[in-house]
DNA sequence: TTAGGGTTAG
């Protein structure tokens, strides 16, 4: 297979060019342009066309090698060949310098395509909206959201350059992708005023936005408005909100939406079947997935790796994994190649069931199959060999990922280290959650949740108080599981009076008691046959409508099997509606 | 040359 595409790259790269070539005009430039887009078929055809282009008279255009190369991802030969260009003394116009500014924004190198700025003044060439609109693109792309607006808005103060559709839509997609669903709204609302109206893009992003968040009325709103406005939705605006729908398991309102969007002629893709299919998997409801995939090849759509991820992890979610395998296996037949979602379903499924082995038999054979294991790989792998003990070999993937796999993110961290704690490693748990915050690294109420969690499992209740203690102090104010875990270390420990004053605390600090609060103080309670308290306790629990949970259940039985004057010391325990 | 929709992990 390698070596016959070796041998179609030097045959593309010595087809004779002129005959690909046509003459154009733009804004009173007439240029030579190669049209060589099906002949460019690797990097050394870009490469050794480039060098032809180089000794051609008169010059051809180089923008659309750039853009080829591009979308090829060769970023660093875009550069390398710039370059080139640079020292040849070759002349550079807006397309280049555009594409190169974008090639570096896709690089998320951003601070590379704001260093070329200076190219436009010298060269006389003027900045335009595209080199905006990219530049703000590559922000956005490096989460610097603050910089893409501070840009966006002195651009439109400065009058630099007039903002289009593609510009506004450019902004409005960075900031809903980044959960700013609000904002998105109100330039949605600002272009109304200026000459720039909103576009089905437009409209389509701030419905995704919202569809996202699970506000489907305010979706739905501005369908009906888009519409009002003779802005008639197509196929992207009614998968968002379809996609929306499935995730709050609105069957019947999808069901209108599908034969809404019919009468219109826009008729379902695979992004559409595959988003029902993935609901209906989601709640179980497999066989009623498989029906509409049967439908949708009936209807001429072939389902995608998606498509298949998505009944894969259907058949994992109910732990029937042979059935996902054979999925799998039926798609490799089908000569579709599984992606590395494939491999994390299958891999996650497996792990699930604790059957390691076959997770890692899966995870060897990423690499024999040309794909990379990323992070939800590895974090997946880790926690499935913690969860069976599996500790020397989870160390060892853990070595293999820092040396020559991807960058752990904090869902590693939390899972090594809760692993650690869990095995009673604390020295190793402290060492790795000490290094983590000297370097800084990204942490979430969750993270610290987990450290709390083995401090105090592992008898070290004062540490995690103190850790607990600081979390406010820095940015990260305890939410209600951090609180039920610090809480249920008081209780381990027959603190009962803290943890008492820890759950008035919770309430101070308007982070409401649940479930589980109650539950964990009553265990306690029952552990230390702190019997009145519990009465006083139970009380305000039936008042907030809270029950025992199974776990609460089944200890309060193993302690009245043992002691069962319990059930005269609390009478309330008769009174079955309550509790 | 620059904007919009689908899958996995703690």
């Amino acid at each position: 297979m390698m070596a016959r595409n070796i041998s179609v790259c030097k045959y593309n790269a010595i087809m004779p060019l002129r005959s690909y070539s046509t003459s154009f005009s733009v804004k009173g430039k007439v240029g030579i342009r190669l049209n060589f887009e099906n002949e460019v078929k690797c990097l050394d055809d870009a490469v050794t066309l480039f060098h032809r282009m180089v000794r051609m008279k008169p010059l051809p255009v180089f923008g659309q090698l750039f853009k080829t190369m591009i979308n090829m991802k060769h970023y660093a030969s875009v550069i390398s060949l710039f370059r080139e260009m640079r020292k040849l003394d070759i002349p550079i116009d807006e397309f280049i310098l555009n594409n190169v500014i974008n090639n570096y924004c896709l690089m998320h190198r951003v601070d590379c395509a704001f260093s070329l700025l200076p190219i436009y003044l010298k060269s006389g060439i003027p900045f335009d909206v595209v080199t905006f609109t990219t530049l703000i693109r590559g922000l956005f792309a490096e989460n610097k959201v603050i910089n893409a607006i501070v840009l966006f808005k002195k651009l439109v103060r400065d009058k630099i350059c007039e903002p289009d559709e593609i510009m506004y839509g450019t902004v409005i997609n960075g900031l809903s992708k980044r959960g700013h669903t609000q904002k998105t709204l109100s330039l949605l609302r600002l272009m109304e005023q200026g000459n720039t109206k909103p576009n089905i893009y437009i409209y389509n992003i701030v419905i995704d936005a919202f569809c996202k968040d699970r506000h489907l009325d305010a979706a739905i709103n501005l369908l009906n408005e888009m519409k009002q406005k003779g802005i008639p939705p197509d196929i992207v605006t009614y998968s968002s909100l379809i996609d929306g729908l499935c995730k709050l398991g609105q069957s019947e309102k999808v069901k209108t939406l599908l034969s809404e969007m019919v009468n219109l002629n826009i008729y379902p893709d695979v992004y559409i079947f595959t988003m029902v299919i993935d609901g209906l998997c989601k709640e179980g409801k497999i066989e009623d997935a498989e029906e509409v995939m049967k439908h949708m090849v009936g209807k001429g759509v072939e389902p995608d790796i998606m498509t298949y991820n998505a009944i894969m992890d259907g058949y994992c979610l109910r732990g029937q994994l042979y059935r996902a395998k054979r999925i799998f296996d039926v798609l490799i037949g089908k000569g579709i190649e599984p992606s590395i979602f494939s491999y994390n379903i299958l891999i996650n499924g497996f792990c699930k069931e604790k059957k390691v082995a076959e997770a890692m038999q899966l995870f060897v054979e990423i690499s024999q199959k040309g794909l990379k294991p990323d992070t939800v790989t590895y974090n997946t792998i880790l926690h499935g060999l913690f969860e069976v003990g599996r500790i020397g070999d989870a160390k060892r993937v853990y070595a293999e990922m820092l040396s020559v796999g991807p960058k752990p993110n904090i869902c590693t961290h939390s899972t090594v280290i809760d692993g650690y704690f869990r095995y009673g490693l604390v020295e190793e748990a402290m060492s790795l959650f000490k290094k983590l915050e000297r370097k800084r690294e990204n942490t979430n109420i969750a993270f610290y949740t987990v450290v709390i969690n083995g401090l105090c499992k592992n008898g070290k209740l004062d540490e995690a108080h103190s850790v607990f203690e600081k979390l406010s102090l820095i940015g990260l104010p305890p939410d209600v599981r951090a609180y039920n875990t610090m809480i249920t270390g008081f209780c381990l420990q027959g603190l009962l009076d803290e943890a008492n004053s820890m759950l008035r605390k919770m309430e101070k600090n308007r982070c409401l008691p649940n479930n589980v609060t109650y539950n964990v103080f009553v265990q306690g309670c029952l552990r230390w046959s702190k019997f009145s308290e519990m009465r006083t306790f139970m009380k305000e629990m039936a008042d907030r409508g809270f029950s025992f949970d199974a776990s609460t259940a089944g200890f309060l039985v193993n302690v009245v099997r043992e002691n069962p004057s319990v059930l005269d010391m609390i009478p309330e325990l008769h009174s079955k509606n309550k509790y």
